[in-house]
RNA sequence: GGAGGAGUGGCCGAGCGGUUUAAGGCGGCGGUCUUGAAAACCGCUGGAUGAAAGUCCCGGGGGUUCGAAUCCCUCCUCCUCCGCCA
């Protein structure tokens, strides 16, 4: 959410924002009726103050006088009051309401050092680690190779959900469960604490971490209890401080939390239907870190550095790719992506996207820091897949893949899925 | 799911219609004293908004009243007992 007094000083300077950096038309135009409201509204408060102010001052007459003539009159004088706060009230009420919901829908600022660009054509790749791998063949995708080798089931997995749905089999579960407990074990490694969390969350939390009220399609809720499933575990571990004073002395935190994610995928159809590339649950481990705002751009580095070890450490070619303006998510103010070469679909798969936040969710949140006598400040959040199962497993399978249609297990999963070092086709 | 009880400041806890700008304690911070520490004593010690005065916040929301932490309605959460259940 934006900071209204920033807005309120210097507007000019945020409306060029949202048109010369984000080329977001619509987001200038939200903050101008903002900025209108906001100027109504302060207008109401002081009416409304000075209303209470009498009424409160009135009141504590009558507390104080014992004679009850003299109170009946007092009370008498008091004859009115309640009707105009009352009215005042209301239309304070109504004009909070209208500052919030435009205030929720307005995008995060980006990060002075985000480079402007309209879109995802103009990111720029900063670097790409470890070489393509070279095939003496034609190296296959995952979908042949998985049900090949009896690792993923497509029938049967549209067969029980529909569309965008597949099980694993046999090692192909077993990988995907290496996969996790693997990364967990390396992130926690790596200092951040393990949470597992609550795959339902009340609609607060999605408005926390900005998911709603503006992209209500994307997530599936349950209407009888008003339960939303987590697009992203971000979304339980981000909102576990909501509402909290953390002591700046016990920041940075950091957790690590595996979830299934859900989330509706509105596309149409026959793109990216191919494999398990995108589906509407899919598992992945996710980084969260909780940092006081000076820190915020170094820690970001660091989420980046800890999302590209599991990629090395599984010997996966991969390129970072730092987010132009244009490209931001709604609530990023910087964001890196990390795309994973997959040689059998031939393409760079996302499998980690690592973002700082600013404050932008911190406000929506009400998650503040605060040092010994200092006033309370909004920390920063940060976020980045570390990594994304599907896609993670694609890689896996289509770089691993040998010329015999088997497949090498990566040497850091080897005792995760006791000392298994080649997924072979199973016997009929 | 049924029956009872309870939600007050970082924590404990008083207040149950009107000098409460929420008593008191614990914890925390600062000071006096001390070679230093402890003890003792003194002071300070929530948040939002606002330039300030002020206004708002006693689980959330609504109501009664000149005035609500206090009364009423409703929802939520926790505790105890019963039922059911991995």
């Amino acid at each position: 959410m934006i900071d209204l007094k920033l807005l309120r000083e210097q507007p000019e300077e945020v409306l060029a924002i949202y048109r010369d950096r984000l080329f977001d038309g619509a987001a200038a135009d939200i903050a101008r009726q903002l900025i209108e409201v906001d100027a109504r509204r302060r207008q109401i408060v002081a009416t409304t103050d000075e209303l209470k102010q009498q009424r409160n001052t009135g009141s504590n007459a009558v507390g104080r006088e014992k004679d009850p003539e003299k109170r009946k009159q007092l009370i008498a004088e008091m004859d009115g009051f309640k009707g105009k706060i009352a009215e005042a009230d209301q239309a304070l009420a109504a004009l909070d309401e209208q500052i919030r919901s435009l205030a929720l829908q307005l995008p995060n600022l980006p990060d002075p050092s985000v480079p402007a660009g309209k879109s995802d054509a103009e990111n720029r790749v900063l670097r790409e680690v470890g070489a393509k791998r070279e095939f003496a063949f034609a190296p296959r995708a995952h979908w042949d190779l998985g049900e090949a080798l009896g690792l993923i089931d497509f029938a049967r997995g549209v067969k029980i959900s529909g569309s965008r749905f597949y099980l694993l089999r046999g090692i192909g579960a077993r990988l995907q469960r290496a996969l996790i407990s693997w990364m967990i074990d390396v992130h926690v490694e790596q200092g951040y604490s393990e949470v597992y969390p609550p795959y339902m969350v009340k609609g607060e939390c999605l408005v926390g971490t900005a998911q709603l009220p503006k992209f209500a399609d994307t997530v599936y809720r349950d209407i009888e209890e008003d339960f939303y499933w987590v697009p992203t575990a971000e979304v339980p571990v981000t909102n576990m401080y909501r509402d909290e004073v953390l002591d700046a002395a016990d920041l940075p935190i950091k957790h690590v939390a595996y979830t299934a994610c859900f989330r509706r995928e509105k596309m149409a159809h026959g793109k990216d239907t191919r494999g398990i590339k995108r589906g509407h649950q899919f598992d992945k481990v996710e980084m969260v870190k909780f940092v006081a705002p000076e820190e915020s751009l170094p820690e970001l580095e660091k989420l980046v550095a800890d999302a590209e070890d599991i990629l090395k450490r599984l010997e996966l070619p991969y390129r970072v790719v730092e987010m132009v303006t244009g490209d931001l998510s709604f609530s990023a103010s910087k964001k890196y992506d990390l795309e994973t070469w997959a040689p059998g679909c031939n393409e760079w798969l996302e499998v980690s996207s690592c973002s700082t936040f600013g404050d932008f969710q911190a406000r929506r949140a009400m998650i503040r820091t605060k040092s010994g006598k200092d006033k309370p400040r909004y920390v920063h959040t940060l976020n980045g897949s570390g990594l994304a199962l599907p896609r993670t497993l694609i890689s896996v399978l289509e770089n691993y893949q040998r010329p015999d249609g088997s497949i090498e297990v990566p040497k850091v999963l080897r005792s995760y899925m006791g000392g298994l070092e080649t997924i072979t086709a199973p016997a009929k």
